[in-house]
DNA sequence: CTGAAAGCGCTTACAG
DNA sequence: CTGAAAGCGCTTACAG
């Protein structure tokens, strides 16, 4: 036989139509129990597989679901955060135990993204990760939702009114950091990391963490905090010019694990001591953040429960159920950075 | 309009038929200039997206590659070996330049692993990425072969006679460890890491690695080698029970990055210092190895190189160009855990 | 430069 | 339980 074998070459050899042979694959109640048993026979010894562009076609879904994954155009280009790898890989898992495949697209910000992966029926709905600075794609996301496009976000928020959000519980975690920072009475405490609307995510942390301290009658300076994208880079340096502008503080609170990293870095070259003089935490718990010296402690989110809930939540949307925010609590895992 | 949009709707709306819409969509030189234009605008207009299942079944491929992710199914479930998450991102990347659409699968490589993304149509060809302990897969490999699958490996030949592979120089990696502790005189080394045929990549450093040592007339004990998969904990029990075994030596080669982690952490439990008592080298670079403390000395494996390379290799493949099998050089970067 | 028509390989309503 | 037939939305050889 040349090229691969149809649904045609298999009604051939086991004596029945075509349409008898797409029934017994899909095991069909309708086709009897012999008949089907045969087809399925001659079909692994032809070594068929439906072919699923024809499928997808004919049925007009594709089983697959497109990632895009959104990463700072400012980051080091080879590098990509290691918590969406995390995602990524949880992502992936979901995907496989529902019987969905994943498309995995890297988009990056700067550039004009694209999201015709549900228009071009390559995907029958979109998961979106990224930190959230999706403020700029207003408009896009507006369409996508006008055009009824199926998809759900990862962390924040993007058109309150009509999209489906799955997030960490960030507010919460900042609160789970500011309390563990006040037990300690590390009350002078800085931040680094972009606590505006272009990073809702660190936004929240931020807010849970002041608003914990404001209930202490603690009020962060705005002079100890630092603006920061999420790489270690950037928390280098952000927290070498919050040091060289003297400012002074026993506390580091950092909008994620990069941050966290990259301000222990400059914490250390300017020889203040962690966690004797400054406590630093971070939040996301990626994998480095138990290896780093003294180890991190931070406030992790579940990567994994994430994942199950994006790929779950979309697949609802999907078949048109009901579907409604899910926000996952985090936790707070204590390392030597901190005590 | 309900539903897409199709080229039927473009030709009413241009006034031409579905024909000539598919061929201005196609920027055929065939179309009249002016045709072509308006067709475009109209398709924008309509926010109009080539059905991928319908372009694909009609014109048998998918612009689409697939990658099988090969675990270890020892492995920690939740955490993916860092190394290939950087290989996963570099890959996409890469399918990116080049218009094709990346499919990701993790495949557990207990299970009885499914390679029909080619049959189905799903995927024009596959990359197939583990830490090579393909052996076990030899008879599922003849008959990709044999079923002229286009794919491409990481790391190791699978079927020497017939089938491409991308790799790093393993073997040159392990000699450019020797020769970096041959240097110091760290001449009595542990080897940790499953120096077998199971692990191809892991036996070629450890032979590289090996001969250097023997060129300078020193042969490595097999009492200090101990077996490990590429896990922190395996490196960890494995050089735990070296220091058991009373077993001493003044430097260790880990067969990569995570390994070397591991052992790191058991060394310093048990006293041992990194690297005044022993020098420790790793091998894969991995993000993690320079935060690790002390940072890792390890050989690195160009990850952006190897995406390129995996992809455009395949990418010859399927269109029929003569390809061969290609080695990428490594480099040795120097950190506080060997001097 | 353009159009009418065939056909990619399926799934499924319809008729038996 | 089975078969003949329509049709998913394209691309492209063929005819003009």
């Amino acid at each position: 036989m040349k090229g691969k074998a149809t649904s045609f070459d298999i009604a051939h050899y086991a004596g029945v139509s075509q349409s008898t042979v797409s029934r017994a694959l899909r095991n069909s109640p309708l086709v009897n129990e012999e008949t089907r048993r045969r087809v399925h026979d001659i079909a692994k010894q032809l070594n068929y597989k439906v072919d699923k562009n024809a499928s997808n076609l004919r049925t007009q879904q594709s089983s697959t679901l497109a990632l895009l994954l959104f990463e700072d155009p400012t980051a080091d280009g080879s590098q990509i955060n290691p918590f969406f790898l995390a995602m990524l890989g949880s992502i992936t898992r979901a995907c496989a135990t529902e019987g969905y495949d994943l498309l995995v697209s890297f988009q990056s910000t700067s550039a004009d993204w694209q999201a015709d992966y549900e228009d071009s029926h390559r995907a029958d709905g979109i998961i979106l990760l990224g930190y959230g600075d999706y403020i700029d794609y207003q408009a896009k996301f507006s369409s996508l939702i006008e055009q009824n496009t199926k998809f759900v976000c990862w962390g924040a928020s993007v058109d309150n009114r009509s999209d489906l959000t799955v997030s960490c519980d960030n507010y919460g975690g900042g609160e789970l950091a500011a309390t563990h920072l006040l037990k300690a009475s590390r009350k002078d405490c800085a931040f680094i990391g972009d606590a505006s609307e272009h990073s809702p995510e660190f936004f929240a942390r931020y807010q849970g963490f002041k608003d914990e301290f404001n209930r202490h009658g603690i009020s962060l300076s705005e002079r100890k905090m630092a603006n920061a994208i999420s790489t270690e880079e950037s928390g280098y340096h952000a927290t070498r010019s919050l040091i060289a502008n003297n400012i002074h503080f026993n506390s580091l609170f950092a909008a994620s694990d990069l941050i966290a990293i990259g301000a222990i870095r400059a914490l250390k070259e300017a020889g203040i001591k962690v966690p004797e003089d400054v406590h630093v935490v971070g939040f996301d718990n990626i994998a480095v953040a138990s290896y780093v010296n003294p180890p991190l402690t931070t406030v992790q989110q579940d990567t994994t429960l994430a994942g199950q809930m994006l790929v779950g939540n979309l697949l609802k949307l999907i078949r048109g159920e009901v579907v409604e925010n899910t926000l996952l609590p985090p936790s707070l895992i204590i390392r030597g950075s901190s005590f």
